[in-house]
DNA sequence: GTGGTCTAGACCACC
DNA sequence: GTGGTCTAGACCACG
């Protein structure tokens, strides 16, 4: 349900915690719903479970998650609305990228027509 | 000439790399010009020369800068085409961007509305 | 199991370059193998990190090794194949200095009786 | 009569010296002869003058040249026995070459085809 | 003056 | 623990 590029300089963490955002972002994981548990996400993507740990950690704080004794992660009521600031984050991700790009010499419209690209990728 | 984003998580010498390919992108580098020396830049940019010395290096391995002996660095006469190579890198870094923001649930107009408040910046 | 030769011109970080493509090209590290961690190289060869990092950082754009955050870095499947190109550049250093040489007036059997004396050296 | 390869990594005084050498190794410049002015040589190779007289002073120093006042540098009488001396320092740059090929994994009979080539290139 | 190498040591991010 | 980046400063070779 969570595609990781490892080769990605994007730092695992921050891909697990986008991928979350988005399936609340999505309305696939509602207020109330059980997160997957740590070690499960971990197996399943093959990945260390202290980094899964870290972007659960971090989207508690977040106020994404509630972590309820005994129970695991509990996606948090205000969930929904707090996914929207993570979003922000992804925005300026992708501002900054075509900053570089048009500094080092990339015409806009090739820009835009990389974008498009990604837009037909996977519908 | 070239700008720096100092606060930015891209390593400076891929910033100067940037910018260098952006000059002969962009022609106010021609091929047999004389790039700027190392300790130069370094000091226009407020920058160890190391730092410099590192993007030089790596443009001199693509093919975009000759390193002449005691010479200082010379724009190759292959470097506007060496130089597309850094420009598809580039694209691929605004696509990678947008496609993290995708999944992590940014709805695509926002993220073009992110990129045309770029492509207003500056001039 | 790397020889350094500190007192050669010839750079530390390309003999530790060339060392670990030996290595590679004998066989003695195969892909998949983690290759020794930056910081244990450098004091096993008591020289500077950043010396090995270097080394490491161009073999890795050399596609001999892949870097993996946090993990250490770790023989690339198509290092064997990659390892070949560095090859040719080592037989082309050989083949550069008897040219030199003989310009220089060598006589070619005073080249060769050279060469032999190398071959002998260590078993 | 001197080949230099301006993109190699060798010194262009060392070549310069190599090939002056050679030629007395060759006995096509003989004691008392006139070696060409520095000024000459630098124009016929297209390289700086300061490179040449680098060349001819360390030339000088190892007894293969003589300056005269007034007349430039002539080829000494010792200098077929003094050019031995420099014939010593290609045999090594050859060997240190080859040992750095075995380290790097070039099996041996690779480097000596290698020579082999050479020894053909021109007769 | 130029570029190249190396060291020392700091700080960061990631796992 | 790992690799990556950056700074500071020294030294060398070249033209």
């Amino acid at each position: 349900m969570i595609q990781l590029d490892l080769a990605s300089t994007v730092p695992i963490y921050d891909q697990i915690k986008a991928g979350l955002r988005g399936l609340v972002a999505k309305g696939l994981l509602k207020p109330g719903d059980d997160a997957p548990s740590i070690r499960a996400l971990a197996s399943r993507l093959k990945v260390n479970p202290n980094t899964v740990a870290r972007a659960y950690r971090e989207l508690t704080m977040e106020g994404i998650f509630e972590a309820r004794r005994g129970e695991g992660n509990v996606i948090s009521p205000a969930a929904v609305k707090a996914a929207r600031g993570g979003l922000e984050d992804l925005r300026q991700g992708v501002a900054e990228a075509a900053r570089m790009a048009r500094r080092g010499g990339v015409p806009w419209p090739d820009i835009l027509s990389s974008l498009d690209k990604v837009r037909k990728e996977e519908p």
